[in-house]
DNA sequence: ACCTGAACACCGTTCAAGT
DNA sequence: ACCTGAACACCGTTCAAGT
């Protein structure tokens, strides 16, 4: 019997080379994908290779979600008008959470991280730069901090359940419709009336409206 | 040899029972500590025992978190002036997830379950009887829901962490208010400034200011 | 310093077998 | 119908041993 013939790389690894590989695994095949085995075999590598330069698993989620949160916050919506910035960056956000759910999941579950205080002192500065009064501020960029961080985790939780449950989108909504549209009207009415808006509803422009509210009710401040 | 002298239980199992259990669980050791083992050795059973009233631990994380929303939502409130009904549930919600973070994750990880419909139609419902017109309604409550959500998920982390690293609030706060404090002022200005407020602030309150922008912002419309 | 991979200590879940 | 518990197919992580 011929032994395997297990490719081994020839160039030094890295823990940016690390990070780059998971977060390939992360977008084309989920969370649950990334495991250290699959992590070994994309490598072409051994166990002990990645742990020299990671500390864990969730320093390497960790490390992968701050590699796209700061390529979402430099650049975005330099020298724009405060208001309309805040709006750039906050679809910014939503858009690369979409893209890459598990972002949305990580900064779900471990908020202090780099990744989090890079996108409270963008809104924070751009809050502050809006007129924001010293009083009101740190409050006004922790509640916008949170929403985004809400709708990332709803964001995250929607592609898991799509992607897994192979349904397209259009069919999940209609069905979720359907259910919420038999529901006994006397328990619940308000879901009932939200079903029918439910299947024609843009997420993205509804994230936007959300925003919108916040950036009112702050501007009465003034 | 004497064998092992395994109690077993005499009454009958019911998913009542077991997720009840699981919520002890949870309560007392944190998300980590829910296994199936664990939950076996607590109600003196086996695997199958469980998996016959349970579908698996997702099911049984579910069940958990909606029988913990649907004390909070029933009750709570009623008949009270909307705006102050809408800040008395949001309170409700925020102190529950402060009390079982295992809620707040699980509302984050699955938004689709009854918990969030029945926090949709509450909050929803209160809009509505606020006076929001009917063309911002499903937008309001979708961002005020997010936003819940954003702070449930927050909180879980921060309980995560504190339970984890064993060290006290005040401690970690004081940590944290210094690592910021001591970031580079052109890079990061207003996390510097935060910092400050940091230690003094109160989670809660700052939870309601955010409450209180959504509604400033959705008075705007009327 | 950097890497290997067998081994350890766990998981959730299944299923033939019992009552 | 309800329950048992050995077994399966995985995990993340460690560590003695190699270069």
């Amino acid at each position: 019997m011929i032994g395997p013939v297990t490719k081994r790389r020839t160039d030094g690894l890295s823990k940016d080379v690390i990070v780059r590989a998971a977060a390939g695994i992360l977008d084309e095949a989920g969370e649950a994908a990334l495991t250290f085995r699959a992590l070994t075999a994309r490598l072409d590598t051994g166990y002990g290779a990645i742990y020299h330069h990671v500390a864990n698993k969730s320093d390497l989620l960790a490390a992968a979600t701050d590699d796209v949160i700061a390529r979402v916050m430099t650049g975005t919506a330099d020298g724009a008008e405060p208001r309309e910035a805040l709006r750039t960056v906050a679809l910014g956000l939503f858009d690369a959470i979409d893209a890459h759910p598990w972002v949305g999941a990580q900064l779900s579950r471990e908020p202090w991280r780099p990744a989090l205080m890079e996108i409270y002192e963008r809104i924070g500065g751009l809050l502050d730069a809006l007129g924001v009064p010293e009083r009101a501020l740190f409050d006004a960029a922790g509640a916008l901090v949170n929403y985004v961080l809400g709708v990332a985790g709803q964001n995250a939780a929607n592609a898991r359940l799509l992607t897994s449950g192979q349904g397209d989108r259009s069919a999940f909504l209609a069905d979720v419709s359907a259910r919420w549209a038999s529901l006994d009207p006397d328990r619940y009415p308000f879901v009932r009336r939200a079903a029918a808006h439910l299947r024609e509803h843009d997420d993205r422009e509804q994230f936007l409206a959300g925003v919108d509210f916040f950036l009112a009710g702050i501007a009465t401040l003034r």
